[in-house]
DNA sequence: TCAGCCCCTG
DNA sequence: CAGGGGCTGA
């Protein structure tokens, strides 16, 4: 819900919260230059939202301020520069009403809004244009907390760097990041409070905050708070970035650099968390070491990190996103551990009648909007978003490689080793039926879940399809003869119940539908409505059911499609359909038409 | 009471 | 195809 704010306030201190009171200084802000000063003018509404998911958030972790929702979005709600801003918990306690404060903190935003233009400008800032749906209202006001965000750090990576040399700075770039991203974690452990105390801890270490390492080679420039030099200072900064994207370029390939790293332990830590893959002894203490980050944290991280990618993802997010009622919470942690083994097994599909010919469509869009995110939050940390750490680029490449697998539904043409020894994943059920179920990051609860994650696939689905040319309505046994490497559990036998009846809707709306068309097109005995292989009924189902068309559908299905069809025919003739339930007799006839499931279905695993 | 089913909706 | 409401029979 607030993820936005979770993103663009991460990091935000209490401090930054108080650059969010009323500053009359902000309707004199230098707005010469074209375009910066505009992501200031916030109307009082937006204020007060960030406000107050800053208020939340910072209740939370502290992390740090995205540029990826400094969005320079010129034309929201000019002329607000006034706004009224009503003071929140979180900002009253960090000194709101300190005017003398807030001018400092005007004098710092106009700085950085040059600042911030200026890399804007630069090649690869992209994710300046990050604009999510869901805070179009507030992002106005994101920028604008960022432009307030960032001095107080710059300023104090400005006096801890000052002393250092250009060369140094350079040099020191790669170092920096590095630090910072090994040092992220114990970040997010440190920061779970308002105080200033418990801000990040680069805080206190110039050496390792990326956004010091991002910020101090203008550090020098922030040796003066005097605001005569201000003009001085934006036009020298402007043009430090400008005149330097080299800098920026090297700083992008750094972090490219250390993305991918994080990807690889990301990984390595997934596969160490699988159950089945490593000794029993074992799993809790690497789920423990790798795998779960304290609870909030991990919550945090992921809706922040998805928040940083949010503005090209919208497409993949929003995506019907079946039996997950709590889409934020569940569906990404659903995600976060349905990656972990759509990564471990993630084979190679074989051409197997079992696959969708649009899981890969969906996985390539999905991977280009995760590589896309992922650029974004690349940026982002570019631009200073130093909590954006390893651990969160980890869960938000899990957050993204879990959307592939959440498109997949699940899909592996080929069950992996586990799917047949443990059952379905509570995290799956959760999703299936207990979307209300608050997931517990306990790692051996994960790992529970991760261990029960075999739920029904699409080749499970596909399975479902072809039984239904055998069978209409499947006895639970069947189900359960049929679906043998599934655990059952209620939720599992109901979801194939579900399927089934889904399917019988498909077919008697198709027997309908065939029935009126032969009534309409005069066919005057009944015996004159056949189903054969090359019927235009036939072909329906068989699309539906056998889309791959790679199942030699039984005769037998054949002969009581046809009967179907001649109820429906005799039924809607003599206007028994005047009767709201007309078909229940039609389903009772059909019902005593089904056969056995061959033996195959019984013997084969699903996948 | 609850599983199972149908129907409707999205 | 899922979710949910309503109905029904055990």
């Amino acid at each position: 819900m607030y993820s936005s704010s979770n993103i663009c306030l991460d990091g935000c201190t209490t401090e930054h919260l108080s650059s969010l009171q009323p500053d009359p200084m902000l309707s004199n802000l230098d707005v010469s230059n074209s375009g910066v000063c505009v992501t200031l003018q916030q109307d009082s509404e937006n204020i007060k939202m960030l406000q107050e998911s800053a208020y939340y958030n910072s209740s939370g972790d502290a992390g740090s301020v995205c540029s990826d929702q400094l969005e320079l979005n010129p034309s929201r709600d000019a002329g607000h520069l006034s706004a009224k801003r009503h003071p929140s918990p979180a900002s009253s306690s960090c000194g709101l009403h300190d005017w003398s404060l807030n001018s400092g903190h005007q004098a710092k935003r106009a700085r950085v809004e040059n600042i911030i233009k200026g890399m804007t400008s630069s090649p690869g800032m992209h994710c300046m244009d990050v604009t999510t749906n869901q805070h179009e209202e507030s992002d106005g006001m994101q920028g604008s907390e960022m432009i307030q965000e960032l001095p107080s750090h710059q300023e104090r990576s400005g006096k801890i760097h000052s002393q250092v040399t250009r060369k140094q700075l350079e040099g020191q770039h790669f170092r920096h990041l590095r630090a910072s991203f090994n040092h992220v974690d114990g970040v997010d452990d440190a920061t779970g409070g308002n105080n200033e105390e418990m801000r990040p801890t680069w805080n206190n270490s110039p050496d390792t905050s990326p956004r010091d390492a991002c910020t101090d080679s203008y550090g020098e420039f922030e040796s003066s708070s005097s605001r005569k030099y201000q003009g001085w200072k934006k036009v020298k900064l402007m043009n430090y970035f400008q005149s330097k994207p080299e800098r920026i370029k090297l700083m992008a390939d750094v972090l490219k650099y250390e993305l991918s790293r994080a990807v690889s332990r990301s990984v390595d830590a997934i596969f160490k968390s699988m159950p089945l893959l490593q000794t029993p002894p074992n799993i809790e203490g690497n789920v423990k070491t790798d795998m779960s980050p304290q609870p909030p944290v991990c919550r945090d991280n992921t809706l922040r990190l998805s928040c940083c990618g949010n503005a090209e993802v919208p497409d993949v997010q929003t995506e019907a996103l079946s039996l997950v009622v709590q889409k934020p919470q569940l569906e990404r942690a659903e995600k976060f551990i349905l990656q972990s083994r759509s990564r471990a097994h993630h084979h190679p599909k074989p051409p197997t009648p079992f696959s969708y010919d649009s899981s890969l469509h969906e996985e390539e869009l999905s991977e280009k909007d995760h590589n896309t995110a992922r650029q974004h939050a690349l940026r982002c940390f570019q631009d200073g978003c130093s909590e954006v750490g390893q651990t969160k680029f980890e869960m938000f490449d899990a957050h993204w490689n879990s959307v592939k697998a959440r498109s997949k539904v699940n899909s592996r043409s080929v069950r992996s080793p586990q799917s047949r020894t443990v059952s379905v994943d509570p995290m799956i059920l959760q999703g299936l039926c207990l979307p209300h179920v608050k997931i517990e990051s306990d790692s051996l609860v994960k790992n529970n879940l991760y261990m029960l994650n075999e739920g029904l696939t699409t080749n499970h689905l596909k399975k479902a399809k072809l039984m239904f040319f055998y069978t209409r309505y499947p006895s639970s046994l069947v189900l359960k003869m049929c679906f043998h490497d599934v655990q059952f559990t209620r939720c599992i036998t109901s979801q194939l119940i579900k399927w089934f009846s889904n399917f019988r809707e498909f077919y008697y709306i198709q027997m309908e539908k065939f029935a009126r068309h032969a009534l309409i097109d005069g066919v005057a005995n009944v015996r004159g409505l056949t189903v054969g292989r090359e019927s235009e009924l036939f072909r329906a189902l068989n699309m539906h059911y056998n889309k791959a068309n790679d199942f030699q559908v039984p005769d037998r299905f054949l002969e009581v499609a046809e009967i179907t069809l001649r109820e429906f025919y005799i039924a809607i003739s003599v206007g028994k359909d005047r009767d709201p339930s007309w078909k229940k007799a039609i389903y009772k006839v059909i019902c005593k038409l089904d056969g056995d499931v061959p033996a195959e279905f019984k013997n084969h695993p699903s996948g």
